[in-house]
DNA sequence: GACGTACATGAATAGACCTCATGATAAACG
DNA sequence: CGTTTATCATGAGGTCTATTCATGTACGTC
């Protein structure tokens, strides 16, 4: 039995018309058109679909079942191509956000509730990117925006630049460090390094001090959480390099202490990769938007 | 935009199949074809449905919108298709009932419980008929049983006899026709009859009793619930004529008489009618089945 | 009973959809 | 790194289905 939507159209068609001539001109089409496919329809369903006794055809029992399936299933044929309207006329889309840099939880929560609230349409969601390579993914439209401060971008892939910040040293007040003015490389030595649990060359403590001076630290562990870093940290079981952002709340506690890297100052800038195609529409625009300015003020407020 | 059901089997093939080349095999068509028509889909949808920079193609962002839908949309086309297969099969179809006899809600409604058991899936309804003429209804495919003691069947109609009963009359025990053996028509004359809100050529003490010896009751007032009508009796404000079943409870009631209608004893025969293509239908044939059997066990039970 | 309206039917046609053959490109392999 | 294989795209041509046109038939109506 190949039902097609045509067929529940006419069906629908020709109950509210009330008779098949009229529901043929709603249709634009010719009334022999229509009485050939309810024929055909008849004869795929194997049974009458309409009795012909009384002269406007009515439905028959059968009839009223595929009108009832047609009413269901018509509108929501309706609201997918209304929402396909929506996605070309830009009013709608996607944004699912990989993040490779765990840190970035932080502003990125306040900036999507912003986001949310503007453009409550789009279909927003957040991946940690944890189990998979967040490029790629990119250019297989697994997510349409990755928060990432690597440098080279890949062909059909654009790095929009968002912030700057400075990865920032934390210890206990404990930590003999707590002395020092600035911390460099070799101060690692002696220290457990806490990091997330992600590869080296994506945390700033390695391929931006550690990794250059090829010091490697007593030792390192990992923890998935930004506040299970600190937490470990202010019990001085070891410490930890961060971007300042996330130094908000510590810096008014007397547990901790946070020193800048030195002796020259550490700098690396943030971005948010996303498919070329899509760096032009008006939603993703403003994500943009304001994950440049939202940050800033975290940064500021620290 | 023309999305047909077709477009959607193949979005879901391809997701399913995971590639296109594989899908067409499942869905038992060339690479080539599926290829052509995704192609036209697209350009329906006015954007890439498909992510092709990967070999293995695979759903954009508004390829997943289009999924959503097909996987809401296709299970209820075939729920439909199952629908319809179960009808040809005989295993399901519609009883919906029209009575034109009142009091017939009193055996019809142990008879549609039992029935309702063995055919749950047979969509049940009863409309009283009241505002309508039924027999029309029936050739209009409205309703698909009629209850009635009409005699002639119309063309496409068959009339299936159900059981026979005796029109009885009822008074209250104060009434002085109590005194008698059986009621005859001239009894009415002083009296007030009670009936349900129909025309007279429905109501057996017309066409069987009143109406050939042209005697017209005292007067005529109207009830539509037998429980109403046997209550306006109890207390003596009229009497009636109901068939012997309705009897059951009142016969053991000292405030009422039941006599039969005299002096010949007056029987008439209740049908059910149906539409001759239905009357072969499993369920249907189990339906009379339990109308013929059923309300004679109230009879016996009075 | 004649007329108008509503649906059915048959033949012809236009167009959509499919297949075949082949080209292009990305993944896999040695 | 080149070769092979798998996957998808494309163009031309054939087939088949849906539609139209012209006409027939039956019901409802006056």
């Amino acid at each position: 039995m190949y039902v097609e939507l045509r067929h529940l159209r006419t069906i629908r068609a020709i109950q509210q018309a009330g008779g098949l001539a009229r529901a043929a001109e709603v249709l634009n089409m010719t009334q022999s058109a229509l009485s050939h496919q309810v024929k055909g329809l008849e004869e795929q369903a194997g049974m009458e679909l309409f009795v012909r006794r009384s002269k406007p055809m009515r439905l028959s029992a059968a009839g009223h079942r595929m009108l009832r399936a047609a009413e269901r299933i018509l509108p929501e044929i309706d609201a997918m191509e209304e929402e396909f309207r929506a996605l070309r006329a830009g009013r709608t889309g996607r944004l699912h956000i990989a993040i490779e840099c765990h840190a970035c939880f932080d502003w990125l929560f306040p900036v999507l509730e912003m986001f949310r609230h503007a453009w409550p349409e789009i279909d927003v969601d957040i991946r940690a990117g944890l189990a998979f390579e967040a490029l790629p993914a990119l250019n297989r439209e697994d997510v349409d925006l990755v928060i990432s401060s690597d440098r080279e971008p890949p062909p059909g892939i654009v790095f929009n630049p968002l912030f700057d910040y400075h990865p920032t040293f934390v210890a206990s007040s404990a930590n003999p460090l707590a002395a020092k003015d600035f911390i460099t490389a070799d101060d690692f030595r002696d220290q457990v390094l806490i990091t997330y649990p992600v590869s080296r060359d994506k945390l700033d403590v390695f391929t931006e001090i550690l990794t250059p001076a090829k010091v490697e630290p007593r030792a390192q562990r990992t923890a998935e959480l930004t506040a299970v870093i600190l937490m470990l940290v202010g019990s001085n079981r070891g410490v930890a390099v961060l971007p300042d952002w996330v130094m908000r709340e510590v810096k008014s506690n007397a547990d901790y202490v946070t020193r800048p890297m030195g002796p020259a100052p550490v700098l690396k800038r943030m971005y948010a990769a996303t498919r070329v195609e899509d760096a032009g529409k008006p939603y993703m625009a403003h994500f943009l938007r304001l994950a440049r300015s939202e940050p800033v003020k975290l940064q500021r407020g620290a």
